[in-house]
DNA sequence: AAACTCACG
DNA sequence: ACGTACGTGAGTTTC
């Protein structure tokens, strides 16, 4: 069968109001030179690439809304009444959206008397009639009534680009009903925005409760007669009529006089020379490099470089000096970099590109010096990672320059990707191909066989890192993160990395023993479930679990997920008591846990050498954090006795050394404390109280310490953790297990008593409205796309990360400075000590015993004069045999 | 690959 | 009317 044509729908004005508000933040940051204001425009184009390289439609049609009076308002005179009028920086974007898609080579069309809805609805029935499979677009869910077999509806989520498709099948998993019945669901609900109000106190979950037993509005009505008397009936009877009008209100037309035909809307692709004109009025200089970048040859292709393969007889053309401008980048098979078979590498100097598959090359004394002599400048892609390759071929990377992942990340730390085609692509650079495109991904990633592939691919590396730095470096500067690359993240990318190359050791004959230790305790706990169930299951899967708690033993269902019961810890701790098997499952899993991500975990990644060498993350956590992986050594066990224990199995290398950590006591808080200004917190912790005890004292109102019982501690402490996150009285009530009501008193109680921190926490919120981002300390920034959302739920969370962050952000950059002031120390104290572990707020060395002495000097105070706040930093350290004892 | 659960700060 | 505490990584089951 032949492939069916496609026609594309775009309802113009509700995409244009998403773009509009979902880049709301950059409004002013989009401004072109004439004073006009361009980010619908900008948007509504990410939209249309995104949307027309999909489904690569035939047919394409915009629509819009001719004006305020359709037919609809004649009907109904509220219709969109109290609609807040259309700001003037969006409808001043119109015209020029027109012309955007006359450039686009894409028709629009509006019509007097009726709304886009309705063009589209009329559209895509004559073309289904023709045979075509439609794509409708819009920010508007009502539009998914049109959904059919042959229709499917685009939504745009979260901004512009992202997209929830509607076919029937989706509408009923979603709503459980049929896309037809989404105009009863409205009739039903009715619909704030547009100002029809549909029956009284009849929501989403009521409406669908309805139309599910009913089919339609007519239905209902049909039937009501037989509804028990209620409320609900009542409100339905009251609203009948109301209910009928809406429904009709909210009926898209599908024989509207449109008079462009399907034939009228042939796609016949870009007019590129319109396109350069329009981009260049908008100031739109990255899609005007985007053309340049295409226009060579037509479509994905990518340029051609010239790459000399690297010989030691080549070695001879190699001109170097301390002018030359070098990027380096070394190929690995896989991303741990500490075991990771060597691919090959390639240098660029100057325009000269050189590569070869065979690293032993780098030990050649002309590259080896290149690489060690700190008078060049290498520019990398991911300093640590190249640094920590290295070492394993013996050559330490000194004279690193621009390190274009770190760099990137800094700019925007929500973009973490670590593969350097998609990140340039984000930079507008479009010249080098992702790995996964070269390479295969999963079982089939492979290096190419061919040399000119293979070479080419890693030169557009090297030329990608080369031609970004001058853009980056700018926006750096630009940002006012100079400071955070040049002193802090750029010297810490060599700590971390040495930090793992020196690996932590760990005892393989302990870990040994307590997984026979454990294997035994769970299988003896595994019989006594199967007994207390009266049948075998598998007591990992949740599901078997859920059957048997909540069906066979009808223990009470306190919460659901979205595929069937919980049984999380939470839940079966209010089960306790009820059942003996409970308990022992709580013991199962706890012993589980530890035993396959711990001791089995951890005995899987020991290295050759007895250590297990973890990596660290810089530039992935959106607040400036690090984390660890392949092991992750920042979550081992520490709160229950039990998994602490696993600690036991982290000694120093060296016989007559021992573990040696310091950690920040309330770092966060006192981070707080100096941003919020407020006065009281400040003096709490210039007095060294007990911070949580302070805060009980102030939400109780008592006035003597000795007043404060353990419960009031406990309380204040969560509530201090809810101020940290961003408060909401929803949070708090769930972590102290109490009402909603009784956490918002304690939320208003510790307001009053702490007015700074309550300013601080309105005007980041505000500040982050305006700017569209925060800020830590440090300059380390962090965008937050929704914070100017409609959507409820996205703005809350946008403003609890915008309380959250700077906190958080701030204190991970004070670590930070700690760790490569206390690198330096040790260093020039000329110590053996070795810092081994960072765990967010505390660092674990290994030292011989007569250094202890002097590292419990030295540590506490390179770590609290690492920043000057308005509070003292307070650290605290211990020492032991293992990590275990340092407690 | 997604969902669930649970370990840490 | 709605559903959230902030930031992570990893193991197991299920589809």
């Amino acid at each position: 069968m032949a492939e069916k044509k496609r026609l594309l729908l775009i309802d113009g004005n509700s995409v244009a109001f998403r773009a509009f508000f979902a880049m709301h933040n950059q409004l002013e940051r989009f401004v072109n030179h004439a004073g006009l204001h361009t980010n619908a425009i900008y948007g509504f184009k990410l939209m249309l690439d995104k949307i027309l390289a999909e489904v690569d439609p035939q047919n394409v049609l915009v629509a819009f809304d001719a004006g305020k009076v359709t037919f609809r308002t004649k009907a109904y005179a509220d219709y969109k009444g109290g609609r807040s009028k259309t700001p003037g920086e969006l409808s001043e974007q119109f015209p020029y959206l027109k012309e955007l898609l006359t450039a686009y080579g894409i028709k629009n069309y509006e019509l007097p008397n009726y709304e886009a809805d309705d063009i589209i609805g009329t559209m895509a029935k004559r073309a289904e009639d023709e045979g075509y499979q439609v794509t409708i677009v819009t920010g508007d869910r009502d539009l998914t009534q049109l959904t059919t077999d042959n229709t499917t509806v685009a939504v745009t989520i979260k901004g512009v680009t992202e997209i929830e498709k509607y076919t029937p099948e989706h509408v009923l998993e979603k709503y459980g009903l049929e896309p037809a019945q989404i105009i009863d669901m409205k009739g039903l609900t009715g619909d704030s925005s547009d100002n029809y109000p549909g029956v009284t106190k009849v929501g989403e979950k009521t409406a669908i409760k309805l139309l599910k037993q009913y089919g339609s509005i007519e239905g209902i009505y049909e039937n009501i007669a037989e509804m028990k008397k209620s409320k609900l009936k009542e409100n339905l009877l009251t609203d009948q009529e109301l209910a009928f009008k809406c429904k009709e209100l909210a009926t898209i037309k599908q024989d509207a006089p449109v008079e462009m035909t399907l034939a009228q809307t042939t796609w016949n692709g870009k007019d590129h020379t319109k396109l350069v004109d329009f981009f260049e009025e908008m100031d739109f200089k990255s899609f005007l490099t985007q053309l340049d970048a295409k226009i060579p040859e037509e479509g994905e292709a990518i340029s051609h470089l010239a790459v000399t393969p690297l010989t030691t007889e080549t070695f001879a053309k190699l001109d170097l000096t301390p002018d030359s401008d070098i990027s380096f980048y070394l190929e690995l098979a896989d991303d741990n970099y500490h075991t990771a078979d060597f691919w090959g590498f390639v240098f660029k100097i100057d325009e000269k590109y050189y590569a070869s598959r065979d690293v032993e090359l780098l030990k050649e004394p002309k590259l080896k010096t290149l690489l060690e002599d700190e008078r060049f400048k290498i520019d990398v892609f991911d300093g640590k990672q190249t640094y920590a390759a290295l070492d394993r071929l013996g050559i330490t990377l000194t004279g690193i320059n621009f390190d274009l992942l770190l760099v990137s990340y800094l700019l925007n730390t929500s973009d973490n990707s670590n593969d350097l085609g998609s990140l340039a692509k984000r930079h507008n650079y479009l010249d080098v191909k992702t790995d996964e495109e070269v390479y295969g991904k999963g079982a089939k990633k492979k290096v190419p066989a061919d040399d000119q592939l293979y070479f080419e691919h890693l030169a557009h590396k090297a030329k990608a890192i080369s031609d970004l730095e001058d853009q980056l470096m700018e926006e750096l500067a630009q940002n006012k993160q100079d400071e955070l690359y040049f002193e802090i993240e750029r010297p810490l990318s060599l700590v971390l990395a040495q930090m793992e190359l020196a690996g932590i050791k760990v005892d393989r004959e302990r870990l040994d023993r307590m997984q026979s230790e454990f294997k035994e305790r769970l299988s003896e706990l595994e019989q006594v479930i199967y007994q207390e169930a009266g049948e075998e299951f598998n007591i990992n899967s949740p599901k078997q679990l859920g059957v048997i708690l909540f069906e066979k033993l009808k223990l009470p269902v306190i919460k659901k997920t979205k595929t069937g019961y919980s049984t999380a810890v939470g839940v079966l701790e209010k089960l306790r008591g009820m059942s003996p098997i409970i308990d022992n499952i709580l013991l199962y899993r706890q012993l589980a846990k530890l035993q396959s991500t711990y001791v089995e975990g951890l005995l899987k990644v020991i290295a050759s050498d007895g250590k297990v060498h973890t990596r660290y993350t810089q530039t992935l956590t959106a607040t400036g954090r690090l984390s660890s992986v392949d092991p992750n050594l920042q979550n081992i066990p520490v709160r229950l006795e039990e998994g602490r224990k696993i600690r036991q199995a982290f000694v120093p290398s060296h016989p007559d050394w021992e573990i040696f950590a310091s950690d920040y006591s309330q770092i966060e808080l006192r981070v707080l404390a100096h941003i919020s200004g407020d006065e009281g917190m400040q003096q709490a912790f210039r007095e060294d109280r007990d911070i949580h005890a302070n805060t009980a004292m102030q939400i109780f109102g008592l006035d003597d310490p000795s007043q404060v019982t353990p419960n009031m501690r406990r309380q204040a402490k969560a509530v201090n953790f809810g101020i940290v996150y961003g408060i909401s009285d929803f949070g708090l009530a769930q972590s102290i297990n109490s009402t909603r009501k009784q956490a918002k008193e304690f939320m208003e109680a510790y307001f009053a008593s702490f007015p700074g921190v309550h300013r601080y926490m309105q005007e980041i919120v505000e500040q982050a409205k305006e700017q569209g981002y925060v800020e830590t300390l440090f300059h380390r920034r962090r965008y937050l796309d929704d914070i100017n959302s409609r959507n409820y739920n996205l703005r809350s969370f946008a403003e609890r990360t915008a309380m959250n962050t700077p906190i958080q952000g701030s204190a991970a950059d004070i670590i930070k400075v700690a760790m490569i002031n206390m690198q330096k120390m040790l260093q020039k104290e000329g110590l053996q000590a070795k810092m081994l572990l960072q765990v967010h707020d505390e660092l674990i060395f290994e030292a011989p015993k007569d250094e202890i002495e002097k590292l419990a000097q030295l540590v506490p105070q390179v770590m609290d004069s690492a920043v000057s706040l308005a509070v003292p930093l307070k650290v605290e350290s211990a020492s032991g045999k293992t990590w275990f004892d340092t407690k």
